[in-house]
DNA sequence: GCAAATAAGATATAATTTATCCTTTTATGG
DNA sequence: CCATAAAAGGATAAATTATATCTTATTTGC
């Protein structure tokens, strides 16, 4: 019942990329260290981003990443299940007929409401939202107050 | 992000009690079977959920399990939390200070909402509820016909 | 005392997650 | 063309967690 470490770093790491100048291109390593995820994981997880077409990758003496596609066409749930795979709450999910139970198990039903909701939330928070946010909240460090 | 197989046992088998006739006392060999549970692991888990109340074993020749309180006093969150501890969708929201980002955090916002949400439906909904809706299934296994 | 049931602790097994190391590939600048 | 800086990929190690079993104890009713 709890994202993996996988998904968290792959969230922060794209809001990383996604609240940087554009015109200079990110290294893996300086997002890393400012975000704190163990530097050799993370090209992993850039790996799978890129692949998903989140990012976008380039080697090489002026290399680095930077994001696939605008950050408002970036979900949440896209950056989760580009690492993580597809979401689902519990087992019987996975898809229709995992579970025999299906149309007479009242927990079933729960279920897919609960995922329906959460996957909603994930899909409907974009990147850019959130990038936004950031700058509020960077803005605003304590309650009220603007120096 | 998957709901455990113990959590997921164990919302069934408090089902499966909920559902019996009051006064005939259940047995966990009788549940793991019906509910296709590892025997050796459901005694496990009707442990913890009699430690928290919300089953009554007894043991000896006529033992066996009974709800710990009325169905409709028992929620989901509480049977789930029984038998695996608090809930949490995200590291940082083990507790308050878990995560230095905190304050500054976009994605921290998003995991309280999401865990808000989630916590909501399933504390919102009783085994008395589940078992109301597993009656009404049964009366009708095909779509809109009873015969 | 015996049989049937849960309780509890120790432990095994397996699976998954997390993380690192090492080598390879690619691109750039001089 | 060479040195360097970056990502890519494969193998594997380490750690954690989930799942499950075994064994022994305890309780109860007959």
């Amino acid at each position: 019942m709890e994202l993996s470490r996988r998904g968290d770093y792959a969230v922060r790491a794209m809001l990383d990329v996604a609240t940087r100048p554009v015109d200079r291109m990110t290294v893996t390593k300086e997002i890393a260290l400012r975000q704190d995820i163990p530097p050799v994981f993370l090209t992993k997880i850039v790996s799978s981003l890129s692949q998903a077409g989140l990012l976008r990758t380039y080697r090489g003496v002026a290399g680095g990443v930077a994001l696939g596609k605008p950050a408002d066409q970036i979900s949440l749930l896209q950056i989760i299940e580009a690492v993580d795979g597809p979401i689902y709450i519990n087992r019987c999910l996975i898809r229709p007929g995992e579970c025999d139970r299906d149309r007479t198990c009242p927990a079933h039903e729960l279920w897919v409401q609960a995922q329906g909701e959460l996957l909603g939330l994930l899909a409907n928070k974009s990147l850019a939202d959130l990038a936004r946010r950031a700058q509020e909240l960077q803005q605003v460090p304590t309650a009220g107050f603007a120096a």
